[in-house]
DNA sequence: TAGCAAATTGACAGCGCTGTCATTCCTGTC
DNA sequence: GACAGGAATGACAGCGCTGTCAATTTGCTA
């Protein structure tokens, strides 16, 4: 049979409330009956139900990881980010539930009520793109629900974690220069998204810095995805004046430019340095290996989860958190012939 | 502020029990009640509480899948089998959480029997390779948990979702076969993987229908992952006769045979032909193309839910329901010379 | 050592539902 | 038209915990 709050309680010789107090950390307890409590939780290896928790106490330990499924980043991304806010979820004994919510369709705001009555999550943890989706994030302040990003474009009072993509992105197109290219184009991502700006303005910033006027055709549009790199990828090689380098704003794309390259016969890196953005794991597996940035996305989940948890534990308001990057120099790059 | 469920009977002009019944989809409610409820309900919104619906019902509307984060497949499949669970638990108004259970350590049937504890789920989605853990199953068994496994290796009475794997792996050997290859390698996976055993086994069978004695240095063991793709390529291209054909367990190991190709100066697929297996997105993004086997992970993981989800709301015994492969020939694999 | 405020502990109701069992309402039968 | 038997509905307690507030104990001060 279960073991209940009741059990424990009458096994230390308390009331039920000062057990309910221990098992939340509530103060007013003192340590030798919170420790006689302990001893008793342990020794009858209770475990709190958390339904009684959640409708006794109107809250329901919850946090839900919420991720657009339209045009969502690499899955493998949202993986690591996943598996870092579980982590800190557990840690504090919390429960996660993941949940795709779609941007596109006019209905979203009622898709998200539907979620946050079906589930009631005491908190959210919100993922590009959708941590800029200013009617989201008006819905959430609206009902309240404290909530966490995952590189939201804006910053402001936002809590959750951030790289420094600009700088990133400068810092490998630094790399190019280095190695003597000039003629450096860019692929950008989905037009709105954060990261397709922070990476395009590091471009742009490392271009001008080293006196390099911007030619509009080396900056071409993509869509974060496998097929758009290629696609720009083509565009760019058709060029009259072909660019020696191409730095796409994400590793999908990159691998695209690579592909193109194979079509048109140029050979990474010697016809062409490419580099990215994300290290994912395709990145090592090309050949050459893709020279890339390498965000700590893991770390970067768990981040996200701790702040949020901060403030639902009432631990404070919980910051915005900036985590470094590091460039992956790898087969792809070369210096210019 | 909230909508009880004494809220719409008080509304319908019923008792909370009847509407209880209504929302539980439980017989002995007239058709012309169980419209009155429903149009109450409707009109005013109402979501079940579940906390409440839990801690009364004495069960969770919670499906819970468990993965090995020690030595797990790709995380796109996971990610896909993720997502289907997710769409038919979210058909059937349950809520779903994704739990890392190491099957390394010997506490694991602690974590396991603490997740049941903790988070109390109705049932559990298994995917591979812990499908096939017996201890685990024993456990879940004994705690009565009901579950459903994607790919177990053992039938019997199991429920939820395999593809024939051997066929399939027979059919992509008999592509190379007859492409004219003769010399086909092959790169096992983690031994006792279910994957593994099939992998292997459909490629003998291709090969014994070919009249092919098994040549042992042809067949080679890695462990599923892009590294130990690169280490039994290497092996292999140091033999004095070489395969004209390598045929890798999965797509990260095949990737790494792609990439010890380009090492030893071997053009694929005129040099070599590589195939491999799971159709992740990074086969279609090598350059050439990877020849590979479509498994719908999606779909499966779907379907493994709906099972499971037909046991939990009482609609029968759940089978194990086979789905359909398919080959995806492309650019790795070529005619012998 | 009495007297008071603050700290600690406990009694009790109730969170929103469902299980159990009693009651009422039908339907068909003789 | 009375009655058995089954279908439909409802009354009520209670799931396991926490919020509220009252009771008790403790630590000080005078």
């Amino acid at each position: 049979m279960r073991v209940r709050l009741e059990d424990v309680a009458r096994a230390a010789s308390v009331s039920p409330k000062t057990v309910s107090r221990v098992l939340n950390d509530e103060a007013n307890v003192t340590d030798a009956t919170r420790q006689r409590v302990r001893a008793a939780m342990e020794a009858m290896d209770y475990r709190p139900h958390p339904s009684a928790r959640s409708l006794a106490g109107n809250r329901s330990f919850l946090v839900a990881m919420l991720y657009d499924n339209n045009d969502n980043p690499a899955s493998t991304y949202l993986a690591e980010i996943q598996d870092g806010v579980l982590e800190a979820c557990d840690a504090h004994r919390y429960s996660m539930m993941v949940r795709p919510l779609r941007m596109s369709g006019g209905d979203f705001i009622r898709r998200f009520d539907a979620l946050i009555s079906d589930h009631h999550p005491d908190g959210v943890v919100l993922t590009p793109p959708i941590t800029d989706y200013a009617p989201l994030l008006k819905r959430l302040r609206e009902r309240n629900v404290p909530y966490a990003s995952v590189s939201p474009l804006r910053r402001g009072k936002i809590i959750g974690v951030t790289m420094d993509e600009q700088r990133a992105s400068r810092a490998i197109v630094e790399h190019l220069l280095e190695l003597g290219h000039r003629r450096i184009a860019h692929v950008i991502g989905i037009a709105d998204h954060g990261a397709s700006r922070w990476r395009l303005a590091g471009y742009r910033e490392a271009m001008a810095a080293a006196g390099l006027p911007e030619d509009p055709a080396l900056v071409v549009q993509g869509a974060f995805t496998f097929g758009s790199g290629v696609a720009a990828a083509r565009q760019l090689f058709s060029l009259a004046e072909r660019p020696t380098a191409v730095f796409a704003a994400n590793d999908d794309m990159a691998t695209g430019v690579m592909w193109a390259a194979g079509e048109y016969g140029l050979k990474v890196p010697h016809d062409l340095s490419v580099c990215g953005f994300d290290d994912t794991p395709l990145s090592r597996q090309l050949w050459p290996a893709l020279t890339t940035v390498q965000q700590p996305s893991r770390e970067m989940g768990k981040i996200a989860a701790e702040q949020l948890l901060g403030v639902l534990r009432g631990h404070g308001a919980g910051h915005l958190v900036q985590v470094p990057f590091s460039l992956q120099i790898r087969g792809s790059t070369a210096a210019v012939p």
